[in-house]
DNA sequence: AGCACGCCGACT
DNA sequence: GTCGGCGTGCTC
């Protein structure tokens, strides 16, 4: 018998599948509707849900199906393998399947007419360069190795994205399609920009700032064959290509391929599991591979490749660890003079500032009273050039102090520094410098970004000023001197992977420097001279300090060597916030988990007015089992009104 | 997640 | 007498 009914999910936190049947004088039939969306009428609203089966029956409890108000689309914009694998992450990531389609494809509305995306970007000339032999050897490899999962572990300039291009062109050639995963919004275009021209087809592009109708207009473009190259952050690993022969993932070591939303999904994971289902190989590449990674080569489970030489020229620059604990400036005497010297060359110098909160702070010098934000539990951060003190997680503002309310002494002032101090210490002490700021808040504006990029390209500017963003894939020919002001302001964090990202940190920064020249110098200032990730990070030791860092990973029992189940609670009241971390944390002691850690409060413990508690579970040995009594145990349980509950499934931050 | 219904407290 | 608090239950 034919099926009657469509199978709705919706994107609501609900398990369950809601039947109706077609809309009146619809032609199609239920199955071939599966992957549409349909508005449909839910309970007292209207809401869109996706067809994700058909039915014959009717659950028990339901009398009657409604009809569907409308299908809005012609073509299904899910074949059976992306259902498959939003199944899997419904699973995998505990969120309903329609939480899963929906950071699939979010907010897709109509579709339209636009002029395709990915055009535009100033023509790159492809000379068709000679591969090195170890460049070559690692295409050999993927081309005509029998494993799925590869990594090119290569120093930064060493040809990484070469062999990406000419591993996409093979598998293009064989009339297979290529996703080509950047950690950032803002590297798409780049990558677009050194596609353009090289392949026959106009690359699609996916990433969440374009419009849902520009979206929807590149999944059709995907879904057709029209496009075989999709370029895009994150979510791109669900391009809806009909044949994936390759995933390329680019910075393997980023943090930006874990979602910070539900469903936490990782980029890397998926982009495994989705080659596994496919038959396709997944590549990705770093030159400082994450931690996870580095032992998943150890054990052989990625194929790795190296590329120890630069085929472009350019040295390992030389780096200088220098000791902030005896410098009274936060631009130590040594930084002085080498920015001295290159500038005096006339070339130029990138001053890189880890981050800007924590570092820049309002405080009372006689009793060490800080300004905190009263929401939220981290310090308030000074901005001098609106005279405001800015939280970082919830925007709450205010002026600074003039007196301690704590012990009423008028001996207050900030401390610590951001780009704002650093700038004014290098325009007070190299006057003629010119200078340009480059992070989020100088990004925000639109167009401001590519501008300072282009400006330092041409030489118009002779002292970069950057937090995070400079360290990634730009590449700047006339930089001589990187100075990285303060390595070591993340290793107070209370994070397992402190010493991992300080580490990757200043290997990346360092890598800028020395990428068009033999003679590129890197000075890292630091409070903590004998930290490992510095000395490993200055000695560009890379097998040390994985080792070492392996080591006390092992020790602690933390990732690779366990994986963690993180659930947090939070909520405008304590206490029940508490109560129902401390409840389901019993539970799962009762079921006699081995490794319950919790509930503790969140190192970052209010988050704007929200109490924040949370619980680990940690699973050194038979994680699918424990996943699994685990989500039983969670799906089995309602929160209470007023407290939130969020599942992370092998976290990166745990804060 | 919403949105309704429903059952007890202080107010024009 | 009612307006409104948020506990509970349901959505095909």
């Amino acid at each position: 018998m034919a099926p009657e009914y469509i199978e709705v999910v919706f994107n609501l936190p609900l398990d369950s599948r809601f039947s109706y049947t077609l809309p009146e004088g619809e032609e199609r039939t239920p199955s071939s509707v599966i992957g549409c969306r349909v508005k449909a009428a839910f309970g007292r609203r209207t809401l869109t849900g996706w067809v994700v089966s058909t039915g014959s029956v009717l659950p028990e409890s339901v009398k009657e199906a409604k009809a569907v108000e409308k299908i809005l689309d012609e073509q299904p914009l899910f074949d059976d393998s992306l259902l498959k694998l939003a199944q899997w992450m419904s699973g995998f990531y505990l969120c309903s399947l329609g939480e899963a389609l929906s950071v699939m494809l979010p907010g897709a509305k109509r579709e339209k007419d636009l002029p395709p995306l990915g055009l535009g970007g100033e023509e790159t000339d492809h000379k068709r360069v000679t591969l090195s032999d170890e460049q070559a050897a690692a295409l050999q490899a993927v081309n005509e190795g029998k494993d799925s999962y590869y990594y090119l572990y290569g120093i930064t300039g060493s040809g990484k994205t070469e062999v990406f291009l000419r591993a996409a062109e093979e598998v293009l050639s064989r009339g297979k399609s290529v996703i080509f995963l950047v950690p950032e919004i803002a590297l798409t275009h780049q990558m677009v920009d050194d596609l353009s021209g090289r392949f026959e087809t106009v690359p699609a592009v996916l990433h969440s700032h374009l419009t849902p109708s520009q979206k929807l207009k590149e999944w059709r473009r995907i879904q057709s064959g029209e496009a075989r190259v999709v370029i895009g952050a994150r979510s791109a690993v669900f391009a809806p290509v009909p044949d994936l022969g390759l995933v390329i993932l680019d910075e393997e070591h980023e943090t930006s391929y874990k979602s910070g939303s539900t469903p936490r999904y990782h980029g890397r994971q998926l982009a495994m599991k989705r080659c596994r289902m496919a038959g396709a190989k997944l590549l990705m590449g770093s030159a400082t591979p994450s931690v996870e990674a580095w032992s998943l080569m150890e054990t052989g489970a990625f194929k790795k490749l190296v590329l120890k030489n630069r085929p472009a020229g350019g040295g390992i620059p030389e780096i200088a660890v220098i000791d902030l604990k005896k410098s009274k400036s936060l631009l130590s005497q040594e930084l002085i003079r080498a920015m001295e010297r290159v500038l005096q060359e006339r070339k130029q110098v990138i001053l890189f500032l880890n981050r800007r909160g924590h570092s820049y702070y309002f405080h009372c010098r006689s009793c060490g009273y800080e300004m905190k934000c009263k929401q939220c539990s981290i310090p308030l951060t000074f901005h001098k050039s609106r005279n405001r003190m800015v939280c970082h997680y919830c925007g709450y503002q205010e002026s600074p102090l003039t007196q301690c309310p704590e012990c009423s002494s008028v001996d207050v002032g900030y401390a610590g520094f951001g780009t704002e101090q650093v700038e004014e210490q290098v325009a007070a002490v190299f006057p003629d410098a010119v200078m340009a700021r480059l992070d989020t808040d100088s990004a925000r504006k639109k167009g401001v970004l590519q501008e300072t990029i282009t400006r330092f390209k041409e030489g118009q500017i002779d002292v970069l000023l950057g937090t995070q963003m400079v360290a990634k894939g730009l590449n700047f020919p006339g930089v001589k001197l990187v100075g990285i002001v303060l390595a070591d302001s993340g290793l107070s964090l209370p994070d397992f992977r402190a010493a991992e990202r300080t580490f990757s940190l200043i290997i990346q920064v360092a890598g800028r420097a020395g990428r068009y020249r033999n003679d590129g110098e890197v000075l890292i200032q630091t409070m903590r001279p004998d930290n490992p990730a510095v000395v490993y990070g200055s000695r560009t030791d890379l097998e040390s300090f994985y080792s070492w860092e392996l080591e006390q990973r092992d020790i602690m029992a933390f990732p690779p060597y366990s994986r963690l189940i993180r659930i947090v609670f939070r909520g405008k009241q304590e206490k029940p916030v508490l109560k129902a971390a401390e409840e389901l944390t019993s539970l799962f002691r009762q079921a006699g988990l081995p490794d319950v850690m919790g509930p503790a409060e969140c190192p970052l413990g209010v988050i704007s007015g929200n109490y924040r508690f949370h619980t680990l579970i940690r699973c050194s040995e038979d994680f699918s089992g424990i996943h699994r009594i685990a989500s039983a145990i969670i799906k089995g349980t309602e929160v209470p009104r007023g407290v939130y509950r969020e599942i992370d499934i092998d976290p990166v931050q745990l804060l």
